[in-house]
DNA sequence: ATTCTGACTTGGG
DNA sequence: CCCCAAGCCAGAA
């Protein structure tokens, strides 16, 4: 048995992060109410991020297909959906919005005020 | 090791 | 409305 000097010290991380940031991104992301959207930086935020911003949208970009989280209710500050690489998500995503009572204008945009979520 | 690239945001001009 | 710099950080090259 290995002495205690042997064992593998604590990871110091940021403060509060256990495993990875991606567990409290898709926590936060879990939480948001059928029929809302959050924004990036809001989820950021929230999962004490900061303004890591950039890293949700990398961390639901990670997500699985089989992932049982409301994805599509991340959009971006403008309250547009943010895809482009990987064909066809972005329309899905507009669809499973639109599902679940979410309206765009024209120009194919979300009013936050409206339908933003009010963590 | 270093550099580049993103499902981004914010603040400034 | 546009453009730019900084902040953030995981992967790929």
């Amino acid at each position: 048995m290995p002495r205690v000097s042997s064992l593998k010290p604590p990871p110091t991380r940021s403060p509060g992060t256990p495993d990875g940031r991606w567990q409290r991104v898709y926590a936060v992301v879990g939480r948001i109410p059928r029929g809302k959207v959050a924004t990036y930086g809001q989820v950021a935020r929230l999962a004490g991020l900061g303004r890591g911003a950039r890293q949700v949208g990398y961390a639901l970009h990670a997500l699985p297909d089989n992932a049982s989280l409301p994805w599509h209710r991340v959009i971006n500050r403008l309250g547009e959906i943010s895809l482009r690489r990987s064909g066809g998500h972005d329309e899905l995503q507009r669809l499973l919005l639109e599902r679940e009572g979410i309206r765009f204008d024209q120009k194919g945009r979300v009013d936050l005020s409206e339908f933003g979520w009010q963590a």
